[in-house]
DNA sequence: ATTGTTTATGCACGATTGTACCGATTCATG
DNA sequence: CATGAATCGGTACAATCGTGCATAAACAAT
């Protein structure tokens, strides 16, 4: 994926990743970065050896005061990294994203690999500057009038904004995923921000904890469709899966997670 | 490519890369500059010497900026904590207050009592998230590409975002402060955007540690005058302090801190 | 014009650094 | 304690670096 980066860069990288996960292992670095396990070994001596990560067997650990987010983000983490990882998948170099608000869409930010180069446009800060985090993601933010429940820019100077971009994927928020009622929300405002930014970008992904699927909002944001590709947990019925499926949706399924 | 460059140029066009992509090779410059890779080493060790780059095997690196609040919040917060509570004395509730990047603005904006009711627009993710965690503070976000050594948009987008405020007081961050050349910054598109700002605001308040007392930089934002208000430490030198004045701005003295 | 000085550049050479591979050792775990 | 994985130290090789030196151009003073 990513690689001809710099030692230093790669050192970067890597810190990066430890304050997003807490942990890393040698051999998942060595893979993603394309060097030998004796280069990954190498920087993290290196990094323990200046304070950076607690060296461990089969990796390192980022040091206990830092990592203010994995606590922040409490248990629920665990499920919604699985599911990020299976959503950047679908994510390719040099591609142009619209980052939707939501706590999972945030998840998937922070689960970014290091190396990935993007556009990345988003209408709420905490997202933003997730994606600062990297040092290859070029972030664009929607301005306007936050709102506070949905914890981003949403109304007419947030739409007007939008109207700057086309991009390859948007990446959106889900409040309730239905094989008929397709995609729906409770908050009017933001629907139609999101039906905007959906109607605007080549391809929609939604990446959706099991609790909201089923369920069905006063507001549809989109029907579902080949255009879209639906992210679930891995304890998703199957039965929902296959309704969604046959509505022409891609369906992309997580791997069941630890925490 | 370009060749026949003044050693100066190539390294302003060496900067230049450098704030784009983030890094450099030797190798590479060498190339589209036909010269030698020993000159492009000697520009790199001049310019890191200068502090414009970080010399790193095989090429160099944008400064760590890449990182600024991790890094630069925690430093001196103490003493950031006293500025804040000097600048907070002059906000008045229902107020419309446009707040620039910078560490020491962030620190303004967490320091915010928490009964004060205000209208805020920022063009950093980070002050926005600090100010969402007040309940009485409606927010509003400056988008635009965000320049990753600020941490905030600027450029084109934002400064029409701008467009849309009449703001009563504009908190500006300070990159160098001096009473004959005025409030000057070191990134010209950074420059630009805090120079819109400053005018549309009926006052201007800087809240300015005191590092960058008597600092000169290359681009001018504002001069000094009636409509502005410094806020100054609590060991900012009298002498600093009283031709500060004399330009006509009001000065605030922050208490002593401890931190 | 000449001379000397400074500056920018290129080249050569030894030193340093980053990386991969190999063997010996240590570790986690059943 | 047996076993495979992970780690460490050493080695080898290539890329990169720093330095000293030579050349050439620009410039100042004579």
């Amino acid at each position: 994926m990513a690689s001809d980066l710099l030692s230093r860069e790669r050192q970067d990288a890597i810190r990066a990743e430890l304050r997003q996960s807490g942990r890393v292992l040698a051999g998942d670095l060595a893979r993603v970065f394309k060097v030998s396990e004796d280069t990954i070994r190498r920087d993290l001596r290196d990094m323990a050896a200046a304070g950076l990560c607690e060296r461990v067997y089969g990796g390192a650990l980022a040091l206990p005061a830092e990592q203010p987010f994995s606590v922040r983000t409490g248990i629920s983490r665990g499920r919604k990294q699985a599911l990020a990882a299976a959503a950047v998948s679908c994510l390719r170099d040099g591609m142009t994203v619209f980052v939707d608000a939501g706590s999972t869409n945030l998840a998937i930010v922070q689960a970014l690999p290091p190396g990935l180069s993007l556009t990345l446009a988003t209408n709420m800060p905490a997202i933003a500057m997730a994606a600062l985090e990297h040092a290859r993601i070029e972030v664009i933010t929607i301005g306007g009038r936050i709102d506070r429940h949905v914890g981003a820019a949403i109304g007419a100077q947030a739409e007007r904004d939008l109207e700057m971009l086309r991009p390859d994927l948007c990446i959106l928020g889900a409040c309730g995923l239905d094989a008929r009622a397709g995609l729906t929300g409770l908050v009017y405002d933001d629907v139609a921000f999101k039906k905007i930014a959906a109607a605007r970008a080549a391809a929609v992904l939604v990446a959706c904890t099991s609790d909201k699927l089923e369920a069905v909002h006063p507001f549809v944001i989109a029907g579902l469709g080949d255009r879209m590709t639906l992210t679930l947990e891995a304890d998703a019925p199957d039965a929902v899966s296959t309704a969604l499926e046959a509505t022409g949706a891609t369906i992309l399924r997580a791997e069941p997670a630890a925490g």
